[in-house]
DNA sequence: ACAACCCATCGATAAACGTCGATGGATTCG
DNA sequence: CGAATCCATCGACGTTTATCGATGGGTTGT
């Protein structure tokens, strides 16, 4: 049951809502969506786990998915800002970025340890 | 720069990931997907703020979308199981569900309030 | 009863997405 | 040098998504 419905409506007007930022609407959107995929969740999980920089082809070798597959997740965090990598020799290692901004920070470790 | 790199290495050899849960990922992904939308991201944030139901045809108003998608929208949110509806007279109001879970109560807080 | 309003659903369409096989560059081992 | 390994990119394919117009059911005011 909900409770602290409106008073008094009058047909064919609109109330106004509760301001909400659109530029923040659509960033933390984006963002969202990096995340908004089982795959590349278990990727940040991972790599905040790891505390480490993991290299490719350990998720290519722990996910069944394919290689292609693999790279393209980890370009989309790359893209939304989550990822860095270096390369070693053969390999190439990601990590999540340290210069995260604090809030991002907040939101995996919240999603990950719940 | 990253720190921390593994030692050795061997080709052909991939080493295990820290353990991620899979029902996890898929439960959290499913839920972070429904909030990966500025629309529905702005909905969401608005009834965080408004702390009271609102109707439909506020959204309808204040978002340039058609009623259609609006609906649309909402819909993916109860599907979601985010929020709860109730007619009352022409009207139907739409608020955050009460029992949410709390780890999802705290992710809307964060992005909210970011 | 009729008109006006609110809203969910349906059908359609274009864009975005997840996935894969194939290809090619870079590096290392023998 | 040649073979093998790692990985990013490309092209293709089917699925999902966001959006809209049209339709129809439900409710209220006249």
């Amino acid at each position: 049951m909900l409770k602290g419905l409106p008073v008094i409506r009058e047909r064919g007007v609109c109330c106004a809502l509760p301001p909400v930022d659109a530029a923040w609407a659509d960033g933390t959107a984006s963002l969202l969506k990096a995340l908004a995929d089982p795959t590349r969740l278990t990727m940040v999980a991972a790599l905040w786990r790891a505390q480490a920089p993991v290299c490719i082809c350990d998720f290519t070798g722990s996910l069944a998915l394919s290689q292609p597959t693999i790279s393209h997740h980890m370009a989309k965090l790359r893209e939304a800002g989550l990822v860095e990598s270096e390369k070693r020799g053969i390999w190439i290692y990601y990590r999540l970025r340290e210069d995260l901004p604090a809030a991002t920070r907040k939101l995996i470790s919240g999603l990950v340890s719940a």
